[in-house]
RNA sequence: GUCCCAGUAGCUCAGCUGGAUAGAGCAACGCCCUUCUAAGGCGUGGGUCGGGGGUUCGAAUCCCUCCUGGGACACCA
C-alpha cells in the first residue's frame, strides 16, 4: 500500500466509524464507502455520496446526514483540513496534502518497480495471443491483438499475477497443407513450370519468395522426386520459415511469449483421443449421421458441434478443446484468450467444452479484438489475407514507427472498433500523441541534465517540505495513482487504463514546467527537492510506457 | 432470423462502482520563448451523449424497445 492508498483507507474507515457514532446506522447495514476525485477541484481532494446512499436506512434528507456525519468524524485521524457539504448532499473532503510529499522518497526508492501491487495474489494466469496461422505475414488485427495481449500481459504482472504467455501454432490442419501446396506452386514457378496455385492458395509475396529460395537452394531436385517426398519437404520448410519470420517480427514488435505450443504435439501424445474421451465419460458426446458431436447446446452454445467429421478427420474445435484441457491441467486458474473479432461466436462452444471437461466455465475469458480500419489519404483501405494485399504489420512499423503503433493500439479499448489514420501516424507533429508523452520523459531528462552540469542532483534526503506549489502537490496526485490505475487496468483488463493514465501524466508535467522553473542556482535546497520530483516523474513515466511496450527516450 | 460490438463536439476517442456544470486530442481563433527542449503551456468557441419509454433523490452509464453502422452465425480454420 502505498501512501494514498493509506490516507484513503483511513479516511473510508473514519467515515465509516462516524456513522456508526452518529447513529446513523447499524454496521452491516452501511454500503462500501466509495470516494470519488471530483472533476472540480472547487470539490475537494475527495468526496463522497455516502450521505445521500444513507437516505433510506437513516430516513433522513441527505444534507442533514451528512452535518450528523461530519460532527461525528476525527479530522487529525484522517489528514482532513475542511469538510463541506455541497450540491444534493455530497460530503467534500479537502485534505491536508502534506502527506504526498512521502511519495517522492518512496518512488525513488522503488525505481523500476513503482506501480506494482499484489492485487494479483499471484493467481496463475495465462494469456494466449496472436496464434496467428503460419501461412503468412502477420497483419493489422494480428499487430492490434498483439499490442492488447503484451500490454495486458505487462499490467497483469505489475499487479501481482503470475503471468504466462503463449502462442498456440496452428501447424496441424488443412492450411498447413495448403500451404505446403502454395509453397510447390511458387516453386515450380520459379523454376519457370507451369504449375496453378491450390484453390485457397496463400498468395502472399513471401510464399513466392519461398518459392524461389527453395528453387535456388535445390535446383530441380523436388521436380523428380515423389509427391509425397515433395510435399512433406515443402510443408516443413513452410512451416518453419514462417515461424521463424512470425518470431522475429512480434520481437520487433517488442511482443515475447514465454510458450509456444504446437498443435501437432496434441496429436503426438494422444491429447486428443484424451480429451474427446473426457467429455464422453461425462456424457457430452453423441454420434449421429456418421459424425462424432459435443451435445454443447445443453451448457449454453446454440448448437452442437462436430467434433469428429464423417470423413473420420478432426474439426478444428476437438484440436482445440484438447488444447484447453491441457492448459488447465498445467494450474492455470484464469484462461485469457484474445481472439479477433471474427472467432466471437467461438466463445459459447469453447465455455461450454470448459465446462463438459468438468471446470468452472468462467476460468477462461476471451477478449475480443474488434477489426481495424485503416485510413489512408482519407480513404479506408480495404484488406484481405488471401489475396496477399493486406497491410502487414511490418509495413505498418516501417511506415509509422513502432512506438506509434504500439501506442495507438494501446490508447483505445481492444473491444471496440478502431480507425487508424495512417497519416496521422505517420505525422511527426503534435497531432501525434506518442510524442507528447515521450517528449515529458526527455524533457525531464534534460533538465536533470543540466542540473548536474551546475552539481545538483536529485536526493531521497531531500527537504522536500519544499515542494509546495499547486502544480506540484497536483503532479504527486497523480503519481499516487499509478499503482491504482495499474491494478484497476488488470483487474478490470482494460490496458488502455494505461495511456489514458500516461496522457494525464504527461499533461500534468507539462503545465508543472511551464508554471515553475525548477534550476534555481539562488536556491539550491529547493532546486534538489524539486528535481527530485521531477525524478519521481520519470519514473512513473517509464515504468507506465514500459507497460504498452512504448519506449521512453532520453532526448528527442 | 439469432448473437456480439459500436453510435458522445466538425474529426478521432475517454468517461471508473449510476453523482455535482459530460471531458481530452486534432481542427478554428487569441495569448506565452533574453529563462531547465514551444513535439510545450494558458485561454475562447463548439453537445438533443442515435430516438423513445422505464428504474431513482440523480442516468452517457442500469432495464425495455426501436433506428443506424460493422461483424459473427460450417462436418473451414
Amino acid at each position: 500500500m502505498n501512501k494514498v492508498e493509506q490516507v484513503q483507507s483511513k479516511l473510508k474507515e473514519e467515515i465509516k466509524q462516524a456513522i456508526i457514532k452518529a447513529n446513523l446506522a447499524e454496521e452491516a447495514q452501511i454500503p462500501a464507502v466509495i470516494l470519488e476525485t471530483p472533476k472540480e477541484k472547487a470539490h475537494g481532494d475527495y468526496s463522497t455520496n455516502m450521505a445521500m446512499q444513507l437516505t433510506r436506512i437513516a430516513k433522513k434528507a441527505p444534507r442533514q446526514i451528512a452535518e450528523q456525519l461530519i460532527e461525528n468524524m476525527d479530522k487529525s485521524k484522517a489528514s482532513i483540513e475542511k469538510i463541506e457539504i455541497a450540491g444534493p448532499g455530497f460530503i467534500n473532503f479537502y485534505m491536508d496534502n502534506s502527506y504526498l510529499i512521502d511519495l517522492i522518497p518512496e518512488i525513488l526508492e522503488a525505481g523500476d518497480h513503482y506501480g506494482e501491487s499484489k492485487v494479483g495474489n499471484g493467481q496463475k494466469v495465462q494469456v494466449e495471443f496472436v496464434s496467428a496461422n503460419p501461412t503468412g505475414d502477420l497483419h493489422l488485427g494480428h499487430a492490434r491483438g498483439a499490442a492488447v495481449g503484451d500490454s495486458l500481459s505487462n499490467v497483469l504482472a505489475k499487479a501481482g499475477y503470475d503471468v504466462s504467455r503463449e502462442y498456440y501454432i496452428n501447424d496441424a490442419g488443412n492450411q498447413i497443407n495448403n500451404l505446403a501446396l502454395s509453397v510447390e506452386a511458387r516453386y515450380f514457378q520459379a523454376l519457370g513450370i507451369d504449375k496453378p496455385m491450390p484453390e485457397d492458395g496463400y498468395q502472399g509475396a513471401d510464399i513466392i519468395g519461398i518459392g524461389q529460395t527453395l528453387a535456388e537452394e535445390f535446383g530441380d531436385k523436388y521436380v523428380n522426386s515423389s509427391d509425397q517426398e515433395r510435399f512433406q519437404a515443402f510443408r516443413e520448410y513452410g512451416l518453419k520459415y514462417e515461424m521463424g519470420k512470425l518470431k522475429q517480427d512480434l520481437e520487433n514488435f517488442r511482443v515475447r511469449f514465454d510458450v509456444w505450443y504446437s498443435e501437432t504435439s496434441l496429436y503426438q501424445n494422444g491429447k486428443i483421443e484424451a480429451a474427446l474421451e473426457t467429455l464422453r465419460d461425462n456424457g457430452h458426446v453423441y454420434e449421429e449421421e456418421g459424425a462424432t458431436w459435443f451435445r454443447s447446446s445443453e451448457l449454453g452454445d446454440d448448437k452442437d458441434r462436430v467434433l469428429i467429421k464423417q470423413d473420420g478427420s478432426f474439426t478444428y474445435l476437438l484440436p482445440d478443446i484438447a488444447y484447453h484441457k491441457d492448459k488447465l491441467e498445467r494450474g492455470f486458474e484464469k484462461l485469457i484468450n484474445i481472439w479477433g473479432a471474427d472467432h466471437h461466436g467461438y466463445i459459447p462452444r469453447m465455455k461450454a467444452a470448459i465446462e463438459a471437461l468438468g471446470y468452472d466455465r468462467e476460468a477462461l475469458e476471451v477478449e475480443i479484438i474488434q477489426l481495424v480500419h485503416l485510413y489512408k489519404n482519407g480513404e479506408k483501405m480495404k484488406m484481405s489475407k488471401r489475396t496477399g494485399k493486406a497491410v502487414t504489420m511490418r509495413d505498418l512499423i516501417d511506415e509509422v514507427g513502432l512506438d506509434a503503433v504500439r501506442y495507438f493500439f494501446a490508447m483505445r479499448s481492444a473491444d471496440t472498433h478502431m480507425d487508424f489514420d495512417l497519416d496521422l501516424a505517420v505525422s511527426q507533429s503534435n497531432e501525434n500523441p506518442v510524442f507528447y508523452a515521450q517528449y515529458a520523459h526527455a524533457r525531464i531528462n534534460s533538465i536533470l541534465r543540466s542540473a548536474a552540469e551546475q552539481g545538483l542532483i536529485f536526493d531521497r534526503e531531500a527537504d522536500f517540505k519544499l515542494i509546495q506549489s499547486e502544480k506540484e502537490i497536483e503532479l504527486l496526485k497523480k503519481l499516487g495513482e499509478f499503482p491504482l490505475v495499474v491494478a484497476e487496468a488488470a483487474q478490470k483488463r482494460m490496458p488502455h487504463r494505461i495511456s489514458n493514465y500516461i496522457f494525464e501524466l504527461a499533461s500534468v508535467f507539462h503545465s508543472f514546467y511551464n508554471a515553475e522553473k525548477v534550476l534555481d542556482l539562488a536556491n539550491k535546497e529547493k532546486t534538489v527537492a524539486r528535481l527530485s520530483l521531477i525524478k519521481t516523474a520519470q519514473i512513473t513515466l517509464k515504468n507506465a510506457l514500459e507497460l504498452i511496450g512504448v519506449s521512453a527516450p532520453e532526448k528527442m
